[in-house]
DNA sequence: CAGTACATGTAATGAGTTACATGATTTT
DNA sequence: AAAATCATGTAACTCATTACATGTACTG
């Protein structure tokens, strides 16, 4: 059992997901291909984790629609109370402005134009992902408690949203350091 | 060559070190143990991409210094010219936080308190790396340009020290919540 | 004399990405 | 007719961590 299958236990604790869907809600928070999905839906379903049906579509192929066990919850708070890992960020971007000396400002000011416009598409997704958030929830969002469905999903999106806003920030301060 | 290669041929521009000084050097911008470096430094040598040299210490076990060579730096400016990846984070915390509601209040207090003690580390680790900038530098840290050598290291722990104050403020917030 | 920091390496295992493979359905 | 999205899977490869292996030198 690792981390990204607690992951994906965690997600199907809200809905009931097949495994595509399961790739595309979990990328905010755990970014991970469908290659590495698959075998590990087959691995908790062999644990007895999960449990799966055949869904028939008309419209779409067909899907297997996989859903957490009681053995899985138990599974999951018994990962929860254990130690948690530390964060883990890699950025190509980090290691290239090191040593941005090395390039002249011209080519310093485009690397970081291009990353800038990532943190706006990043942070219009979180933007769609929140207000997503407040359509499927009946309190307003800074009303939510630990309680409620939605606080999860809610609180992770506001951390998104500040640590983008952030990222945007030191875009902003650098286009004046490069002037 | 991958992205750690290039990351240690951009840290050797600024100094020669040795794979262990490299490892802990590299570690804010790119977690990275020993056992992946100096198989890394070994491929960057056959390459003529760096050099090194012998060194006989009296009071530590000897070390291989290594340095960047031309075609060493040629490589770095071909790689900062290409397209930068994205960047990935992964951090268990998230879908641990996403499901939250399958423990008590209690619990999830705890597991944000670890969290804030390593925030808060992790911040005193960067304003003792800023101090360390400051003292090797004859400007002030606000007025280095691009062309100083320690204008990359700076505009970096600038935005790691930002973003960790950006954690650091969420989990004030999370505590609000979970009172 | 035990533990820690320094120093360098290899081997085995696990995690993650890219490529291979197939096929339905809808949109352009 | 081609491209995009949905849907599931396996195979090959690269990347990263943990474990194995060895040894020096200093500190408590």
């Amino acid at each position: 059992m690792n981390t990204l299958s607690y992951g994906l236990l965690s997600l199907l604790t809200k809905n009931s997901r097949s495994g595509y869907e399961l790739m595309q809600h979990i990328q905010p928070f755990w970014s991970a291909k469908h290659s590495q999905i698959y075998p590990l839906l087959a691995q908790l379903e062999q644990k007895g984790h999960v449990a799966f049906v055949h869904v028939a579509q008309s419209d779409k192929p067909d899907k297997k629609v996989y859903s957490i066990t009681e053995q899985g919850k138990d599974a999951l708070r018994g990962w929860i109370a254990e130690p948690t890992d530390e964060p883990v960020t890699r950025d190509e971007l980090s290691l290239k402005v090191y040593c941005i000396g090395l390039v002249d400002k011209e080519q310093a000011r485009k690397m970081l134009a291009v990353r800038e416009v990532y943190y706006k598409k990043k942070k219009e997704r979180f933007n769609l992902l929140m207000d997503k958030i407040q359509q499927g929830s009946e309190k307003p969002l800074d009303q939510l408690e630990i309680g409620d469905d939605a606080f999860g999903m809610y609180v992770l999106v506001h951390k998104a949203t500040m640590k983008v806003d952030t990222d945007l920030y030191w875009c902003e301060w650098m286009k004046e350091k490069l002037k």
